[in-house]
DNA sequence: CTGAAAGCGCTTACAG
DNA sequence: CTGAAAGCGCTTACAG
């Protein structure tokens, strides 16, 4: 008889709930309300399937699962790079969290294209993730599609404006003043900005210089753009620039501790001390900027507090709960350190 | 007339095939097709379901698509973390690829739990993704649950006795063994081995400690473990016990170029040079190695050579070849530059 | 080149 | 606590 049963499953195609259900002497239904939430099912009921799952090799088929609950538990995570990047920490935080709760990630790598980011919103919609975490800007045509999709739309590190969805961040136009100030403050003259490529770093970029005329710092600072992913290939250009002029600048203002890293480890090789000779801020406040020798003075950005948002967000919109459209301010601190 | 097949498509639920078709005038058959492989279809016809999509705002169900056509179009990618990871060259260069064929990337980060990663397998097949990439080693019993699957199974950066799959990487074994003959050819006595917790970082380890021995390089080499991700808070520790131990080491290998830096940063923040006082070792030949000062001395490893035979195994067997379940040994390299 | 229809493998009211 | 059945939104032989 258990023969027969097995004979049931022929070994050419992935055993389904229903061969489980068979093998198990219920119906499909009750398989399935066993493995969604063991508790509403009693418990000889359960064991028997639990056997059967086990005996035949089943593996549930979540594509089907998610057709048919519209519930794909994924979330779509779009970030511009791996290598380097200021946010690998919130990415690994999320991933953890979510996988933990049976949630799996889609990774969408971004560049600093509006039109690659588009595109990878469209790809998660098309999969119906529960939800998307962004890092960039997106095109303006998205807006309708994301609202039309209903699906939760979460962009962190910033605060737009007038954003699609959710926004946990910081204003980067108050952190850009705030750094200006800072940096007046510990009595540099000669600034050097040197701005990561993303309309961010540009907006911190603006901000400070329109601050450093503000409060009286003189001449407008100088300073030069780089690729993000950000570390020595153009710390060692941008420091170039820095030598060249005279007089040299006081204080390197980087748009990542990455690149803060590789100033400084360029500056020393040319026999520079850091900060005697030459300052140098980070920002993002990543392990390394406290780790480094000298370490980073930085802006320091509450990423396990993103990460705990985002999640929460996450949860209870999953819970059924309206998320409203509104923004989070996680703020940011200036963490004064050595180099700097 | 126009204003009733508006009426057709409900604001309240997401737009379907057939919405497309019914405001296209064809059948849904027909606008599958047509996204799929517009080729197949009239222009005339393929015109105005373009223009049905856009009018209704048409995002397709990959749910739907991937249960119905049994291909995901979706790779899994399992990496043990995603800071300063010696393989963040290897992802971002897939995950471009996969992302311009129209496939997405489901990202797992396993850590260095077995178990952590036998689950994301497992949430991996669950997807029916077309293939999954592992780094790191599995549970016993998951060879037979992925060989049951048919799932393309890769394995990358080392190469098994008896894969479940396909494995492209290379010999650890062989690594540390040559890292030896390398270290003693260079006139080195007392080599320190910071060893990333890890089973190939182990094996490099053994192998190399073996080799040593062999050709007479004297007593046991000292060494110490460190956690991964990897670097200055493990290399700030490594260090002091490298310093502590008299006489000091002449040479530090490390398990990855980030470790190798954070190594330098420290001894140099101690007042040592390198490798005058102390030389140091990376492995991976990541970006930093030949970008940092001093440069790092390393072991090459065909990062994109790797990828790409990834994602030639990955495009012929959705192709629907089959692959045979070798190992493809990239190789590696031994580069010498001003750290060691 | 196109359509009608079966089927992919689940979930979930509905009923008992 | 459990089952029968409809339905999720696509793809794809089959037929014309």
């Amino acid at each position: 008889m258990s023969d027969e049963l097995d004979m049931a499953v022929p070994s050419d195609r992935a055993p389904t709930l229903d061969d489980v259900a068979q093998r198990a002497g219920v119906s499909s239904a009750t398989v399935s309300r066993f493995l969604n939430n063991p508790k509403i099912v009693a418990e000889a009921t359960g064991e028997r399937i639990r056997e059967a799952v086990q005996h035949v090799g089943y593996i549930p088929n979540a594509l089907a699962g998610g057709l048919a609950s519209s519930r794909s538990r994924m979330v779509a995570v779009l970030i511009p790079h791996l290598t380097d990047s200021i946010f690998n920490d919130i990415i690994e935080r999320m991933t953890e969290d979510l996988n933990a709760s049976g949630t799996n990630v889609m990774l969408g790598l971004t560049g600093t294209s509006v039109a690659r980011t588009d595109e990878l919103i469209r790809a998660a919609l098309a999969r119906r993730v529960d939800a998307i975490i962004s890092t960039g800007p997106i095109g303006g045509e998205m807006f309708e599609v994301i609202r039309r999709s209903r699906t939760l739309f979460i962009q962190i590190w910033e605060l737009p404006e007038d954003p699609p969805g959710m926004a946990i961040g910081f204003s980067h136009r108050d952190a850009g003043r705030d750094l200006a100030r800072f940096v007046a403050s510990r009595g540099y003259r000669r600034p050097f900005l040197v701005t990561a490529d993303g309309s961010r770093a540009k907006l911190r970029r603006d901000s400070f210089i329109a601050e450093w005329q503000a409060i009286g710092g003189g001449e407008e600072p100088h300073g030069t753009l780089v690729d993000i992913p950000s570390r020595y290939g153009h710390a060692r250009r941008a420091f170039a620039e820095v030598r060249r002029l005279d007089p040299m600048p006081d204080v390197v203002l980087c748009g990542s501790d990455y690149l803060a890293q590789g100033i400084i480890v360029e500056a020393e090789a040319a026999g520079l001390t850091v900060p005697g000779d030459l300052a140098v801020m980070g920002f993002g406040n990543s392990r390394i900027a406290g780790e480094m020798r000298p370490t980073i003075t930085t802006v320091d950005v509450d990423g396990s507090r993103i990460a705990q948002e985002v999640m929460s967000v996450v949860r209870r919109h999953g819970a059924g709960e309206d998320i409203p459209h509104n923004s989070i301010d996680v703020g940011y601190r200036i963490i004064a350190r050595e180099s700097a």
